[in-house]
DNA sequence: ATTGACCTTCCAGTGACTGGAAGCCCTATT
DNA sequence: AATAGGGCTTCCAGTCACTGGAAGGTCAAT
């Protein structure tokens, strides 16, 4: 399977799956005119990576996941766990931008958001 | 006004006040020994960046925020413009790392979570 | 033989800093 | 006068996860 055939199935660009390779996620073996081969199990690896993106774990969390993955001893406890504290980041996070987003809305609504200079946005922006 | 002096007042750290020159955001004078010596608008300048930051706008949109709020003849539409923008770009956000977050905190309410390796997260990472 | 779509590698850039090294400057103490 | 410490300077590299582009080899069809 060639670069393109697995970007069509993962939906990763190509790119994105030769800078997975580089990292070490995958190995593809390679055709005689230097062409990567692609293997089902990379195929199912980078399907499992974009997913694991998706929810926006970092690529060192899909690294371990993987590894998990593929580790027949595995504790479910420690997938639970990386997913916890991911979990907990995009709590973080969500707070982060509903406390911005808050803000703003109010500094929005305040705005006449005419030709007049006079705006509360940049008064607040400007506050000692 | 030494920088360490300015990174106190403003809450920025030297580094990004260095960083914030180099970008052309302030142009603070200089001391005979070389040191950097801010003025009152210089801090002002970069409080005005340190809040405008906080509330997640890209040092770009900063630049033209700074740009409007020494403009007298600016209209407070085109403030008000930006601001709605960066809220849209927000409002996206949340819902993207939402979304993420329902579909992770259903996954982690499947999961045992003990030592046996079955896990819904691995499965649902693995589908096809 | 040529076209055009693939594929390859390598290099640079993104955003907004952050860390660290090497070295000058200032003040206070010994 | 020498030294210690802290603060200041510049410059370089690294972060994260790609992404764009250039230069050039390969393949299938015309």
């Amino acid at each position: 399977m060639n670069i393109s055939e697995v970007a069509r199935q993962t939906g990763l660009p190509p790119k994105t799956i030769r800078y997975y390779e580089e990292i070490g996620l995958v190995q593809p073996l390679r055709d005689a005119n230097g062409y990567r081969v692609f293997r089902e199990t990379d195929a199912h690896k980078l399907g499992f990576m974009g997913r694991a993106r998706t929810l926006g774990f970092s690529i060192e969390d899909c690294r371990t996941l993987l590894a998990l993955y593929e580790d027949q001893h595995r504790a479910s406890a420690d997938v639970k766990r990386l997913a916890e504290e991911h979990l907990t980041q995009i709590d973080t996070k969500i707070a982060q931008l509903q406390s911005m987003q808050a803000t703003l809305r109010h500094l929005v609504e305040e705005c006449s958001g005419d030709t007049r200079p006079d705006c509360p946005i940049l008064r607040d922006l400007a506050k000692d």
